[in-house]
DNA sequence: GTGGGATGGGCAA
DNA sequence: TGCCCCTCCCACA
């Protein structure tokens, strides 16, 4: 269940594993097997992740395009192949390594102008180098809908998923129903370097952690409620972490929001 | 055993 | 806005 960062995160470990190399592929419930005959046997040259969408390159018109959905899940290990077990997609493998794909709403073999189609319906990626903030701005600005709308919109910022926009929210002092288009320049900067860190981050830990060091003495982890690596995401009437206030939930875009209704104010 | 949710997104209306 | 697809897991019986 993948935001950006888990995206790039398995874009990485992929490339190190698998890039460079000839891959076997094959999709053992059969959904697949077109996919994994197009590249099976194939060279892969490179992987990019961008927003949450990855492109596994076996050459420019022939791209494995993957999108993970709400369930989509890797898991990869050393040889040899696993029995099969539950619903398996598509499975793909070296020399030393294999990795199987689970649960995701899109696996799909693209040429480039597909790509560049699906690249031109994504706002900047605070995770990708040449990511200019400027565009995701004159998209808030222009917005009539709520801040955390629009956060969650992947043509405004590719990348933010429900964790992240709550979470930002909360490390801005930002009422989730904000109207986005009174959102201040110098916010929205301090807001896209908050978040362009803690993306960061995510991907170096391999989890998302968005409390500060301070915010999460407590080390034992009971379930994600009680978990403290976030403010206010999934911690609906629990004691809000800074001030003890309850926290509050909305459904705001079809999906659930924390807030803490004193350290963001309406 | 079962039902409801869960870190998404595309589509029709 | 609502519906549908993707799959797994856990609280509750």
């Amino acid at each position: 269940m993948p935001e950006g960062p888990t995206v790039h995160r398995y874009a990485r470990d992929h490339e190190r594993t698998f890039a460079r190399k000839l891959l076997h592929a094959d999709s053992p419930n059969g959904r697949s097997t077109p996919v994994a005959r197009a590249i099976d046997g194939r060279r892969l040259r490179g992987i990019d992740a961008i927003g949450k969408h990855l492109f596994y390159i076996f050459g420019a018109d022939r791209q494995l395009h993957v999108h993970l959905g709400r369930f989509g899940n890797f898991t990869s290990d050393a040889l040899p192949l696993p029995a099969v077990t539950g619903i398996l997609r598509l499975r793909l493998w070296n020399t030393k390594m294999w990795l199987e794909l689970r649960g995701a709403i899109t696996i799909d073999v693209i040429d480039a102008l597909e790509r560049a189609a699906i690249e031109s319906r994504l706002g900047p990626d605070p995770l990708r180098a040449n990511a200019d903030p400027a565009i995701a701005y004159e998209r808030i600005i222009k917005s009539r809908s709520s801040i955390a709308q629009v956060l969650m919109d992947q043509s405004v910022v590719a990348g933010i998923g429900n964790i992240y926009r709550s979470e930002l929210l909360f490390r801005a002092g930002i009422h989730p129903q904000s109207p986005s288009r009174s959102l201040a320049a110098a916010t929205w900067r301090a807001l896209w370097l908050d978040m362009r860190r803690l993306m960061e981050d995510a991907v170096e830990r391999g989890r998302i952690v968005t409390t500060d060091p301070g915010d999460r003495a407590r080390p034992k982890r009971v379930n994600v409620a009680a978990d403290d690596r976030f403010y206010v995401y999934r911690r609906t009437e629990r004691p809000c972490r800074r001030c003890g206030t309850p926290i509050q939930t909305a459904v705001i875009g079809a999906r659930n929001v924390f807030w803490c209704p004193r350290d963001q104010p309406a």
